[in-house]
DNA sequence: AAATAAATTTCGCAATCCGAAAAATCGGAA
DNA sequence: TTCCGATTTTTCGGATTGCGAAATTTATTT
């Protein structure tokens, strides 16, 4: 078809609307390099180790194509034969290009622009906060722009753990004994609006956050905003740190706001998850 | 010899009999696939953002090759348009590869809660490496929390063996032959702090080791850390991995710390020695 | 030993990829 | 602003090279 196309000349491009657009985008690209990625996704931490016609049929294949691409791959040291066996394998050198990807980044970089995807039409900020000592420590924050917002939340702002939306997310999902002792902690000193809850209340509001996987409501400092925050779980389930988006209270109820924003904060606290797996511990203020 | 057969059967195209070697290796190569991986490779820790331009020199190939080759990794995930730029850097879907490259997750998965559970008041982290040629490859580590520690080791890095206390750990229990061999390899390139030692003296510190049952010392990164290493061990004794936890200099003098974590970490690997035997899976990398 | 399956190689066709060069776009300098 | 230079993006023809089917070798099983 795309044979047809380029014999009959430059002029009739657009002749056939539906199809010039996936004709242009392939137009574009290079195959057997997207072939040779499909190659390497194919080996999984599940499989490790996998024969020719494995590849071939897992990266949808022919056989004779799979062992040209295999053959390129272990010439550049990305795949090994495994030795005594009709397998192949990633070696080490693929996790080098993983480090290039994330190296001299600290946490604040790598999340900085999966903050950015979330603030835009709607959401006037959003935020990442990890857990230091009883307090929230905001390690990054993005807002839609200068305008609004009267009071706001500066990078390296600590905040007591459970005055903050960030903060109930990630005790909501601390192991109990943690919370034990992040509790008995004393918040550093600072002027804020409320009186500490007393143990029933947080009890509650931490079990409502557990079960709903996020923490939402309006914020305590008067702001006009409405937050809703995620945990950053490891592979344990364990809150490394939270994503917050913010929006004007007047602008949407819960309910909208929760429905518009929950699966992108979900994707954002993957994303980041994993930036932080890859990348290691990192200071959170450089 | 396949050349002659080919020419029998295929005319001239190895006429000039030098060149069949090139030829035959080339004949089951796919270019276009290595010339994306060096796309890939053009990116480093130095040079994390790169322009189409930059691409096309650093992997030498032709700007317009560059940028079909960076689109179609756009495409598959792995590259990324630096936004309001005309820049491209890798994304985190290429650190994926990487934790696929790293041998056997279940071995991961049965050492994490093992790990976690040496972690906490006073140790701030606890690793699991194995050996992987002359080095020692982190598997998996489990740290305190995300704040403090400044250097820190990645999943998936690689040290030689002897600079590492993991390492000590191991090759202090592994039989002579293999200890042989393994200190006849060349280590993975990188940036170390110290000169490699000698003959006599890795002798000795490894002869220490073995009398100890531990490895101990300051960590030689200046992270101001000191690591305590012990060996996980199988029924005859083969080192198959070592556990290693750290705490900071400062917080405890080395009598101490061997005190307060010895036994905790004795019993972390035998815990991890049960499970692999009990999981059936035991190789480590060859 | 035979049969079956998998891996490797052959081979011809043409699709695809390449490189050069044109076109479009961007960024400064004047 | 307008112009110029550099970089990115698209075009295009041609031949390289990658592709798939089938043949051959190798291994695995019955």
């Amino acid at each position: 078809m795309q044979g047809e196309k380029r014999s009959k000349i430059a002029g009739e491009r657009t002749a056939v609307a539906g199809r010039s657009d996936a004709d242009e985008d392939s137009r574009n690209l290079v195959n057997s390099l997207a072939k040779g990625l499909r190659v390497l996704e194919s080996f999984t931490a599940e499989r490790p180790e996998l024969t020719l016609s494995e590849v071939a049929s897992l990266a949808k294949i022919d056989p004779g194509t799979a062992f040209r691409m295999l053959n390129t791959l272990v010439m550049a040291g990305y795949v090994a034969r495994v030795p005594d066996s009709k397998r192949f394998r990633l070696t080490l050198k693929v996790t080098d290009l993983g480090f290039h990807a994330i190296a001299r980044a600290d946490l604040r970089e790598l999340a900085r622009p999966i903050l950015r995807s979330l603030v835009g039409e709607v959401n006037e900020a959003a935020s990442l906060g990890v857990l230091d000592g009883a307090d929230i420590l905001y390690v990054e924050r993005v807002r839609a722009g200068l305008t609004r917002i009267g009071v706001d939340i500066r990078i390296g702002t600590t905040i007591p753990a459970f005055w903050s939306t960030i903060g109930e997310a990630m005790l909501a999902f601390l192991p109990s004994a943690e919370l034990e002792r992040v509790l008995s902690l004393k918040p550093r000193p600072g002027v804020f609006p409320h009186k500490p809850m007393n143990r029933s209340e947080i009890e509650a509001s931490l079990k409502n956050v557990r079960e709903c996987g996020h923490a939402l409501r309006d914020s305590y400092f008067g702001s006009g905003l409405r937050v809703l925050a995620m945990p950053v779980l490891d592979v344990d389930n364990y809150p490394l740190a939270a994503v917050s988006v913010a929006v004007p209270q007047i602008q949407m109820s819960s309910k909208e706001f929760r429905e518009h924003a929950l699966d992108a904060v979900r994707r954002a606290t993957v994303d980041i998850a994993r930036a932080i797996q890859a990348s290691g511990s990192v200071s959170a203020i450089a």
